[in-house]
DNA sequence: CTGAAAGCGCTTACAG
DNA sequence: CTGAAAGCGCTTACAG
């Protein structure tokens, strides 16, 4: 018995190891010119019983073809890297969820990094890439402005497109104009021009990082909407702050120590993204400030939780996951070739629990 | 201007074009063979001066060894596969990101695949991480038992081991015990009797799909608990469910689509993950059923989001991050030779808000 | 329709 | 300390 078992696990591993195009050939009795024209499903005649000899002989040693090989040969591997900020955050992992749904049976696999908003980190994952030969790099995320970004990062970029490799941005960054977004500034802008609706002129505004172009993109929203509504614009109640639940909290801290009440000196708490708004409404409700009866709450993105606080979340839709899914598109257009149009997606205000009029 | 700027941008992509190692050599007036121990930090002994002619050529040609040759003679790319079920659920996402968190700067890219639950998606990424010969698997989520799972999945596990690679479960499976993981069944057991602690007795449980090893341990510690605790188990409170907010709230309204009535037929509602939670808190405050004072909810995992919900939840918290930072260790572990001893992580109850005593 | 041979970019015994 | 050469597994003109 235990002797079996081992002859027969000797044999799988035997086969794991040996299952070469070459091992296919010499099973099949043909040469690997020949089993390789069979097994990449390349379009060239080979007569309907070689190939099924091929085929048989490649499935009896579980053969997988060798990426590294092939790839090499190509100079390019099917593998679509996608650039994230975090991958906790909810709106990084809905557009990379579109971006896998595009790829799914697509033959390219979608490999996730995470920069932890480190340029060096970011920089060094796309060298990873592009000594990969990867075919595609999709920037989920801004640009960042530090030495890294500036420096390395776009002479591996110039090297991936040099290349042919595709690369895609989905929101605004140093190098030119993102192929797939959002109007962050209009979006950001028509929810001030909702709170205004709703009797709001003193709304406190939570920037997120001006180390980043969305932040500082949706910031100018702010003060665009709120300049054209004929309101002046309070610098002590606009803080610049990180992109996290925690960062909220702690925003919402810094805003009543000036000595701002709530209720009189700001009405309103609009935030530049909805983990601020889960955190201020986290901590409004540990300090008793009931929202929206003392201060109204809205936040940005609509990722999947802003339905699911409670208050349910006031905020503003971007459609993540066409983002994610438009994204791996147009990077399979610009393998084809094709020219790229810069495409510019619709937000939407959606309000919910977390606001009202006054 | 025009003419310089193209004479500029040429350069660029003529360097990323031709930077193998050949042009390093050549450059460095050296061999290939030399200029290869140089930048490939092997430690063979190279002068001092022609170290240093051969880093100053790859540096001005921008050279990036190319990782599919390099993987081609080795049989092994630094490429870590994580098998996920769903990188928008929060569970995954912080495993994930503790993979990440030990792997940087390890030299490892981390690869993270969706298999969104189905078998023959997660035996395809399989495939393909074993067609690029990554240096190792991780798989977060527990082992299905559908017919890829049985059949295509364990052939390409076999293979890829028996080509070296490390393969590491965070979950029951197949297969058998995983490296890294957690006690679901005594976690589970814990929060029934922390419930059953605070009076309750008659406790409905939302199950998760019965498909997956985890939700199936998950069931047994309910079981188990009550048994222990001398209650009768009403298998009318026993709900079978998917793992989303969507299935905890439609899971609510086929419990209370049975007759039984919150207060009386059950005081507590234990979710078998903090997603079914969450849509259990979201339609019984759309029903108007108060939590906690009507029924108690309770979940398991204690995603980030947990803390935030109104009420906050009470949940058994799963050290998700550490899971996965023991998760990579292990599989660098398994690629020195070195033999893994399993590991089980503890879990705690962790009571906040959505429970109370009766 | 089939096959022999060159070559993708690298590393590593082997010889000096 | 340095270099010439073989070879990893594949694809693709080229010749038949």
């Amino acid at each position: 018995m235990a002797v079996g078992h081992g002859a027969r696990r000797r044999q799988v591993v035997r086969a794991a190891l040996l299952s070469s195009i070459t091992e296919v050939a010499r099973l099949a009795g043909v040469s690997i010119a020949t089993a390789s024209r069979v097994v990449s499903e390349a379009d060239y005649p080979v007569s309907a019983h070689t190939r099924a000899r091929v085929l048989l002989a490649a499935r009896e040693l579980d053969y997988v073809p060798n990426a590294l090989a092939r790839g090499l040969l190509k100079s390019q591997i099917p593998v679509v890297g996608v650039i994230v900020h975090d991958t906790t955050d909810p709106y990084f992992a809905e557009i990379v969820r579109g971006v896998e749904d595009a790829a799914e049976s697509s033959g390219y696999l979608v490999i996730t990094c995470s920069s932890e908003r480190e340029g060096a980190r970011e920089a060094s994952y796309v060298r990873l890439l592009r000594s990969m030969r990867a075919a595609g790099v999709i920037f989920a995320g801004s640009g960042m402005d530090d030495e890294a970004s500036i420096e390395e990062l776009p002479r591996h970029v110039a090297a991936l497109q040099g290349s042919g490799a595709a690369v895609v941005h989905l929101s605004p960054h140093a190098l030119g104009e993102p192929e797939i977004s959002v109007d962050n500034q209009g979006g950001l802008a028509a929810m001030v021009d909702a709170l205004v609706g709703l009797g709001h002129r003193r709304i406190a505004f939570l920037a997120g990082p001006h180390t980043l172009y969305v932040a500082r993109e949706r910031l100018a929203g702010y003060r665009r909407a709120l300049a054209a509504a004929g309101i002046n614009i309070d610098e002590r109640l606009i803080v610049d702050t990180g992109f996290s639940a925690e960062a909220g909290a702690r925003a919402v801290d810094q805003l009543l120590a000036t000595g701002a009440k709530p209720g009189t000196d700001f009405t309103a708490i609009l935030c530049a993204n909805d983990l601020l708004a889960l955190g201020t409404l986290q901590r409004l409700h540990e300090l008793g400030i009931d929202v929206p009866d003392d201060v109204s709450v809205a936040g940005f993105d609509d990722i999947p939780v802003a339905q699911m606080t409670a208050p349910s979340l006031s905020t503003v839709r971007l459609p993540l996951r066409e983002m994610g899914r438009l994204g791996f598109k147009a990077a399979i257009c610009a393998l084809n070739g094709e020219q790229l149009v810069p495409q510019v997606l619709p937000t939407q205000v959606v309000l919910r629990d977390s606001t009202r009029g006054i």
